[in-house]
This record gives structure tokens, C-alpha cells and sequence, in this order.
DNA sequence: TATGAATGAGTTTTCATTCAT
DNA sequence: GATGAATGAAAACTCATTCAT
């Protein structure tokens, strides 16, 4: 049922997801516990069972939340872009970047993947981000910018390998942005030239 | 405590992992307790505690087979080739072949990334993992055949593709092996090379 | 403490008790929640708490009225009627209409037998109900229309029967109020006779 | 589940349901919880999940052991008399000697009638109940004894008395089974008799 | 070796009630 | 009068682990 919120609830409401969202991140979805949730902000633990049906629940919400909030930064990054490889230079450098910012995100979106009560909301997140690149990849092959390949494949394999490095060089040694970047992005643009 | 195993004893453990491997897989760790795997056997709760210390070392032990068989695969697979960029090549399609057979390990390695318990095991894996690819990449820098980046990163990049393409169409649509390698070997070449 | 209400604030008390009782014995007492409550009518749940102490309180005052209302019921059929027999078979009639009309009361008393916190009060109902019945049956004896038991034995007999055929027939199987009010009257007229 | 149990085991069993049995018609089943039982008995929590998936069926189970115990009880005492009315007098009879010796059962089973979640076993024990009764009083309307009505609604009628009488003055008041019973078969045979 | 039994801390969730606005 | 927010004790149930036999 949609509660109605007053000023103040939705701002407890987000503080609740902001909060379970780094402990998650920090502990784990399943050692994460509600009183957790609850005990960290001080409140008592109907407060959370009033702004959610459950646990799984804000998961999902945050999820969401998440995925939300990296599409728009992409799309602001790329704007009016016309050359698609350029296009998606500038979304790999917005993705890293939004990594960045967002490390508790990125842990929470691995770790969904490896529970069947979120996989579907992880694969219709997965179909928008993939539908996206595709689209600049189509515009590249046609361009003759881009290897004549499936460009849904090749699109697979620019965001595997922009995951891959974000997570061992951002989140695991912390290294400079940029040059994690600067490094995806080359591999990635070689990689489809062909 | 290591325990002296007989015939018989050897093949109850390993009857024990193959089945918390393909339970932990199919539902996920958490969702799998100790009596779903003794009870999918047909014996008593004491037999798991004789094998094993408990379930997360059970979980270990199989991350850590699963390791052991992979690099095996591997280096079966490359042999004494000596061109660099077909030994990465080899790598390649040989991990795609075992994942395409071990589905249930690929699931396992992702989860256990999420969980801080299991971390450590999976690092000291992927440095040899990484550290078996970085080779080849020196060896192909050297004779001029990849692009003088830093070996490390571009071997993170070519784990990156591979994984992703496997978990998307070996594991979820259950795409020809042979095809997705092709592709994973097509587009981390292109990325080498620069 | 009792609190003086307007107009309007005896409309929203009414508004409460009917709609708490139609869900009580929807989903029974413990079942139903005050959100329940104040959710179906739309309120705060102040509301709730603003008319009635308590949800047990609530409920007393359901079956309290509930009693008065079905006893008033009774003493209109009956009128001045003299005969006894008559009178009793009268009561019989009146009740099982006004079960018909009201099975969620039915319910509700049924309930209340089950739950120390209520029987008190129905105790109290009972004794005048099988006080008014007990009555009607005494003059019966002396006017040499029943046997000469004890009265109160045959009263809890009548009620027995009324009851019985009342959950059965016109609560299970919704079948109509005469016959079952004939077959019950029949019965019963037969067992005081003896 | 089915579990297969020790001969430790089955006490275990045993000794939950009665202990459960007296808790919950002593302060109803809502305000017994599983920690009360399980205290009561100085067992862990876990004991009870063992050997019951839940306390719904633990109630259950309850129900229908009571109800196959009685229906024994009824047969026992029938045995092969021949005479129909003496059959109804003597299932009368037994069934009030139950309740007298049964007084938790009898309030449980007066509790599961207002909880939806129960009403489907009690219904179907109610039906084998009233079959049982139908039979002896289709017989007696053949052999000319009882009046020739439907006679599923006189074997209604027969249990209404039983079961108000036994509530009355054996449960509230405590008075002699054998006079309540006298009561309660004189009522009812007048009343089958018409 | 193996089994069924037992433990009990810990988890999610519910809900009657109170309170500040 | 009325509302949404907050409380927190208590409930049902889980499960890794240990133990007696």
C-alpha cells in the first residue's frame, strides 16, 4: 500500500536507504540485519517496517535507485555527442567516474546478481544500460567507425571490461579515475575498430 | 584437524562438495543450509560436521577446487605454444570451455566475491589468474605484438570481457561455446594489439 | 474516561464499531489489525484511539451491543403473548432471524467464548438470556405444558439447539430463516414437552 | 518432511501435543506461544520446529487426534446394539463422558471453529460426526421411533444440546456427567421423537 | 562412522499503543 | 479532532553447530 509522506517521513525514508545502503555495501546484504539498519540511525524498528514492506524490498528500491541515477549521469555526460565513438568514450568515462562515487552501489549491484529473489530487477537495469550502447554501436558500424560484429556482443564486452577494471583498480587499490579510465576506454575502442 | 580418510570416506566428501556446489549454485549459499545438503543425500546431519568444520569451509574448499581445475584446463590448453597472443587466445577459449561446463562454479566464484569471509581465497586465486595472462602479455609486448600499456591492466581487461560474455550467453541463453569464445577472442585481441 | 462528542463524533464512533466488526468476523479478532481498521475507513489511526481505549475495549463494546440488540429484538416478538409455549417459540423465531441478519455477530460471539479477556462479559449476556428463557419455562411447568425438569437445563437445551442450527443452516449453508427457524422450534417445542 | 523418528523421538512428539493441548485451552491459542510450550517443557525453541512445521499444524494435528480419539470412543460404546434410540442414548452418553475427561480438547475445538484457518479440518470431522448420527436416525425413522424429518437437521440438533450442555455444567460449573447426560438425552429423545 | 535429537542466539516481521504537530 | 510517525516488546521461525547413542 503507498503511504502518504510528510516532509519529514520521506526524508527518514531516504535516510533509511542511505543508510542500509552502506551497510550493505560494507557488510553484506545477509549480515546486515534490520536492527542493524535500525539501531545505526537511533530509531526504533517499526520505523523501518513503516516506510518498507521488508528488507528485500528497500533492497530492490535501492537497486533501482541506483541504476536510476547512473543512466542519467551517462546521458548528461554524452548530450548532444554526434560521432558515436565518442559517444561511448564519454559513457565509459561517466560510468568509471559514477563507480567512483559510488563504490557501495557498485558492491551492491554484484552482489545482486548472485541472489534469484533480485536478478530481475539486475536484468531489466542490464537490458536499458545494454540497449543504450547498442544504439551508439549501430551508428558506429554504420559510420564504418566500427567492426561489423553483433553490436549487442560488443556492447557486452565494453561494459565487462569497464566492471572489471573499476572494480580491481577503484574499488579494490583505489587508483586515479582517469588513468583507470583513460585505460578502458583504449582497450574498449581498439577493441571495437577490430 | 585433517582426518585419514578411507576409499570409501574420500568419496563421501567428495559426494558432499559436488552436491553443496550444485545446491549453493541453483539457490544460492545463504538459501542452502546444512540440512538441504545432507537431506538431498539421504544422511544423518553428523556426516557433513565429520567432513567438514563447517559450511564455509565447505564453500572454500570448493572455490579452491574450482580454482585448481580451471588453471589446470588452462595450462593443458596452451601447452608449449610459443606465439604469445596464441597462448592468450588458447587461455581464452579453454576458460570459456570450462565455464561452459562448470556453470555451477562460474555462479559460485561470483558469489563468493561478495562476501567478505570468501574474499581472501579469491584473491589469492585471481593474482594468479592475472599473473599467468600477464606473462603472455609481456612475452607479446616484447616481440611487438601488443601495445606497450601497463601488462597488468590489460590482462584485467581481457578477464573482464571474458566473464562477462560468459556469464550473458553461456550462462543466461545458453549460447554455442564456441561462438561467444570466438567473439571474447576477437575483441580482447583487437583490444591488445592498441 | 468518557468523553462527550458531537454529532458528528457519534457518527464516526458508529462508523468505527460496524466496521470493526465486520472485519473481525472477516478475519477474526487477532487477525485484524487496528491498521485494519482505520485503513478501511480511511482515517488516521488516532481516530481510532481518540473513540475507544483499546481494540479489546472495541470489541466488549461490539458485544455488548450486539446482546442488547438481539435481547430487545426477542422482548418486541414476544410481546404480551400469554402462553408460554408460545413465547418460547416466539424467542426461538426472533433469534434466529436476527442471527440471519447479523451473522457477523454470531461470529463474534463464538469468538469471545474462546478468549478469557471476553467471557466475562458474556457470561453476563448469557445469564440474561437464559434468565428471560428460564422464565417462559417455569410458567410452562406450572401450566402443565413441560415436564417437570429443571428449568434452566431445558433452557440451555433450547439455546443449544438454536444456536447450532443457526451456525449450520443460516451461516455455513445460507439456507432459509423459516425452515430452519420451524426445524428448531419443533425440536425444541418436543424436548420440553417430554 | 516426513521424519522418521526414535522411539525418543515419538515421546517428544507426544509430549509437545499435550503440553501445547493444555497450554492452549488454558490461556487460547493465540496467547500461547511456541517459547511458552517449549519452556513449559524446558526444551529449546528448536526442539518444537523438529518435529512440527509450524504451530498451525501442530494445532491441527491436535484437532484431528481428538477427533479420531472421541469418534472411537462413540463406537466403543454403540458397539452392535441393535436399537436405534438406545444407539443415540449411549453416543450421547460417550460423547459427554469424553468431553468430561477432554475438557482441553473440547475447547479447542470451540476455539478452531473461529479461526479460518482451522475451519476445514473441523468441518471435515464434523461431517463423519453427523454422518455417523444420520444413520441411527434414518433407522430409527424407519423402525417408526423418531418423527420423519430431515434427518440431517435433527442430528444437528441432537449435537447442539450435547455440546451446549457439556459446556455449561461440565466445563463452567463442573457438575456430575452423569446427570448432564441424563439431562441431555431425555431433551434429545422427546425432541427426535416429535 | 553415522544418526536423529537438541540447542539457542539470531532473524524478519507484526502490531497495540503513544506522541508531536 | 485528526494525522502521520515512532516505539519496542513479542511473535514465529531458521539454522549452524554440538551431542548422545
Amino acid at each position: 500500500m503507498e503511504r502518504r509522506l510528510t516532509q519529514r517521513g520521506r526524508a527518514r525514508r531516504t535516510e533509511l536507504m542511505t543508510c542500509a545502503a552502506r551497510l550493505f555495501s560494507d557488510q553484506g546484504f545477509h549480515s546486515t540485519s534490520v536492527s542493524d539498519i535500525v539501531n545505526t540511525l537511533g530509531v526504533g524498528k517499526g520505523v523501518f517496517y513503516w516506510y518498507f514492506p521488508s528488507k528485500d524490498d528497500l533492497f530492490i528500491e535501492i537497486l533501482r535507485g541506483a541504476n536510476r541515477d547512473l543512466r542519467r549521469r551517462q546521458q548528461a555526460a554524452i548530450g548532444d555527442e554526434p560521432d558515436p565513438l565518442v559517444r561511448i568514450e564519454l559513457g565509459i568515462r561517466a560510468t568509471m567516474q559514477w563507480f567512483h562515487e559510488h563504490r557501495s552501489s557498485f558492491t551492491l549491484i554484484q552482489f545482486a546478481r548472485t541472489d534469484d529473489r533480485f536478478t530481475d530487477v539486475l536484468a531489466q537495469n542490464q537490458e536499458v544500460a545494454i540497449g543504450d550502447a547498442v544504439r551508439h554501436i549501430k551508428d558506429g558500424i554504420v559510420a564504418g567507425e566500427i567492426a561489423d560484429q553483433v553490436p549487442e556482443v560488443l556492447a557486452e564486452a565494453v561494459v565487462g571490461v569497464t566492471e572489471r577494471l573499476a572494480r580491481t583498480y577503484l574499488l579494490e587499490r583505489d587508483e586515479p579515475v582517469t588513468e583507470v579510465a583513460d585505460a578502458a576506454v583504449a582497450f574498449c575502442l581498439n577493441g571495437l575498430k577490430g
